[in-house]
RNA sequence: GAGCCGUUAGCUCAGCUGGUUAGAGCAUCUGCCUUUUAAGCAGAGGGUCCCGCGUUCGAUCCGCGGACGGCUCACCA
C-alpha cells in the first residue's frame, strides 16, 4: 500500500483531485451519477436541421435542444466557457455562460472536468467563426470520471494501450469509431444478404466434442456436469451439412470460430467465420455469387470497387481471374502437366529442388499421393501467392488437402474447390461439398493416419457426421468467408487487431490499483 | 515458436560519449480572463527512466536475463 502510493503518486494527483471534487458535489447535495436526464436529439440531429442555417435564422429560433454526451475539449474564460461534447453521432460545441445558466449551474460547471458525461440544454446559435453552437441553458452532471483522457492533439497513440483500453480508444479517435461502424455494416450487409436469396441463418454448437470442419488446433475445456472433454468449434461445417441433409437446403451461419494458433496481424485465435452452404450448386457458381457479394460490399462500405488496402491497389471489378494450381505449376516450373495432375512425386520433388529450400519437410508424415498433395501446395504458394494480389480464384486443389471436397470428375486426384485470394491473403474458401458417405469415410479415415503420424492439425472423424451423409444429402457447394480479414480490405487496415474491438492481447502485469 | 525494434510524467515526446538536481507541450492545481476551438497570460506540483542482475568511482544510457508491445517470418483464415 504504502509502496502503491508511491508508485502511483503522479497519476494519483490528478485523481485525487477528480475525487475531491466528486466527493464535494456529493456534499452538496448532487448526485454525481444520476440516471434521470433524457436526451431527446444527438449532436448528428442538431447538425442536420441547423448545419446549414446562418445566424439570423437560428437567433429567429425558439426552440431548444436537449444532448447528452462527454466533454471531450474545453476552452475555459472567466465567466464563460465552450466545451465540445462527443455523443455517438459525433461533437458539437457547447458555449456555458454565467449570466445565462446562472451562478449555482456555473459553480458546478467550474468543477467539471474532460470526460464528465453532461447533458445540456440549449440552443443553437453561430458564434462569431461560423461555427454551430449550443448556448446552454440548463446542465446537469451525468456521470464524474476519475481518469484523465489521452492528450487532446495527439490522442492515445500508444498501440498496445489503444488495444487494452479500446474505450479510450474509440472515445479520442474517431476514424476507430468510424472502423467499427463500417464493421457492423458490413456484418449487417451480409446477413442481409443472404437472407433476401433464402438462405435459413443457423446458430450450431460453439462446444463440440469433435471439432470437425477444418485443420486447426482446437482449444480446448470440460464440462464439469457431464465430466467430459469439449472442444470449441475451428469451424461450423459439419454441423451446417447436418442441416443440409435435415432439409434446410440453403444454410449460413456468420459467428466466432476458434483456433489454437499464433496471434500476427492477420490472426486472432477467436474471428468471425461466414459459412454458407447451398444445394444444387457448385463451387462454380459460388464463384459467382462471391463476385457479386464482394461488388455489393465495395460499393457501400468504400464507395468504389478501386480500393487500396496498404501497399496495394485494388480492382474488384468482375470477372476475376482464375488460376489453375495444376497448370500453374507445370507452366511456371516447366513440368509436364500429366505427371504434374498424376501428382507424380519424383517431379513434383524434383521441382521442389528447383524452388529451393522446400524439400521434404515433414512430408515424411504423409504418404503416397497426399505428400505429393501437399508438395504440390507448398509449391504452388511458394511461386504464385506473391502475385495473387488481384482478386484471384484459385482452382484445382489435391484430394489430400481437401477431405471434405467434392473429388472432380475429371481429374479424380483433385477436388471442386477454390480458394479467393486478394493482396495475397486467403478470402474465401470454397468447394463443392462431398456428398458421398463412403468416400467421405475413407478420407476422415486417412485424415485419422496422418493423425497419428503426429499432424495434429489433421481433421477428426465425426461419425454422426458420417451417420448423416448415409442419410443423404442434396449435392451442394459451400463457402467460408474470413470476416475479418474482409472488413479489413473495405476498411484498408493492415493489422486484425484494427478491426476487432478487443483484440487477443497477453494479461498485464499489473492494472493499476485503486489509489 | 524465431529474428529485429521499442518501453522516460496521466497523454504525446526530447534527453549528446556513462557524469551535479532527467526536460518540453498537453492535462492537473492556484490566480486573471464572456465568441474560443491545440484559446491566452502568470505561477506551482507531478518521475522506481518497464523489472532484475552485472560492469563501473558513478548507469535512463553499456552487458546479460526477464516482462509487455510492434514489425517480419513460420502455422493458419
Amino acid at each position: 500500500m504504502a509502496r502503491s502510493l508511491g508508485v502511483y503518486a503522479v497519476e494519483g494527483d490528478e485523481r485525487e483531485a477528480r475525487r475531491r471534487k466528486l466527493e464535494a458535489l456529493r456534499e452538496s447535495g448532487v448526485n454525481p451519477y444520476p440516471n434521470d436526464f433524457r436526451p431527446t436529439d444527438t449532436t448528428g440531429d442538431v447538425v442536420a436541421r441547423f448545419g446549414s442555417s446562418d445566424a439570423d435564422e437560428l437567433a429567429q429560433l425558439d426552440g431548444e435542444v436537449c444532448l447528452g454526451g462527454r466533454i471531450v475539449s474545453r476552452r475555459d474564460f472567466g465567466k464563460a466557457s465552450f466545451l465540445h461534447l462527443q455523443d455517438r453521432r459525433g461533437r458539437l460545441q457547447a458555449y456555458v455562460k454565467r449570466n445565462v445558466v446562472g451562478d449555482e449551474a456555473f459553480a458546478l460547471f467550474k468543477q467539471m472536468d474532460l470526460g464528465d458525461f453532461i447533458g445540456v440544454v440549449g440552443k443553437p446559435f453561430r458564434t462569431r467563426t461560423g461555427e454551430l453552437t449550443v448556448e446552454v441553458h440548463q446542465l446537469r452532471l451525468l456521470g464524474k470520471s476519475l481518469r484523465p483522457l489521452p492528450e487532446k492533439w495527439h490522442g492515445l497513440t500508444d498501440v498496445e494501450a489503444r488495444y487494452r483500453q479500446r474505450y479510450l480508444d474509440t472515445t479520442t479517435n474517431e476514424q476507430v469509431r468510424e472502423t467499427f461502424h463500417k464493421r457492423a455494416r458490413i456484418i449487417q450487409r451480409l446477413r442481409q444478404f443472404f437472407v433476401d436469396r433464402e438462405f435459413f441463418e443457423a446458430e450450431t454448437p460453439m462446444m463440440q466434442s469433435v471439432a470437425g470442419g477444418a485443420a486447426a488446433r482446437p482449444f480446448v475445456t470440460h464440462h464439469n456436469a457431464l465430466d467430459m472433454q469439449l472442444y470449441l468449434r475451428i469451424a461450423p461445417e459439419l454441423y451446417l451439412k447436418r442441416l443440409l441433409v435435415g432439409g434446410f437446403d440453403r444454410v449460413f451461419e456468420l459467428s466466432r470460430v476458434f483456433r489454437n494458433e499464433g496471434v500476427s496481424t492477420r490472426h486472432n485465435p477467436e474471428f468471425t467465420l461466414l459459412e454458407f452452404y447451398q444445394a444444387y450448386a457448385t463451387y462454380r457458381d459460388l464463384m459467382d455469387l462471391t463476385e457479386t457479394l464482394f461488388v455489393e460490399l465495395a460499393d457501400d462500405i468504400a464507395g468504389s470497387r478501386q480500393l487500396s488496402w496498404g501497399e496495394h491497389q485494388l480492382d474488384l471489378s468482375p470477372p476475376w481471374r482464375r488460376v489453375s494450381i495444376p497448370d500453374y505449376v507445370a507452366d511456371e516450373l516447366d513440368l509436364s502437366l500429366d505427371a504434374v495432375r498424376d501428382l507424380d512425386l519424383p517431379t513434383l520433388r524434383g521441382a521442389a529442388d528447383g524452388v529451393g529450400g522446400l524439400l521434404n519437410q515433414d512430408y515424411g508424415k504423409k504418404y503416397g499421393d497426399a505428400a505429393a498433395g501437399y508438395l504440390l501446395m507448398d509449391l504452388f504458394e511458394t511461386i504464385a501467392e506473391p502475385e495473387l494480389i488481384q482478386p484471384t480464384f484459385v482452382e484445382e486443389y489435391p484430394v489430400a488437402v481437401s477431405p471434405l471436397a467434392r473429388r472432380s470428375e475429371t481429374a479424380p486426384k483433385f477436388v471442386d474447390r477454390f480458394e479467393l485470394f486478394i493482396a495475397g491473403r486467403e478470402m474465401a474458401n470454397a468447394f463443392s461439398e462431398l456428398n458421398d458417405p463412403v468416400d467421405q469415410r475413407q478420407r476422415l479415415e486417412t485424415q485419422l493416419e496422418h493423425r497419428a503420424a503426429g499432424d495434429d492439425e489433421a481433421h477428426a472423424m465425426d461419425e454422426d457426421f458420417v451417420r448423416a451423409l448415409e442419410h443423404g444429402m442434396p449435392p451442394a457447394a459451400g463457402e467460408g468467408i474470413g470476416v475479418d480479414r474482409l472488413v479489413m480490405m473495405l476498411t484498408d487496415a493492415t493489422s486484425i487487431r484494427d478491426v476487432i474491438l478487443f483484440p487477443h492481447m497477453r494479461p498485464e502485469k499489473e492494472v493499476p490499483p485503486e489509489a
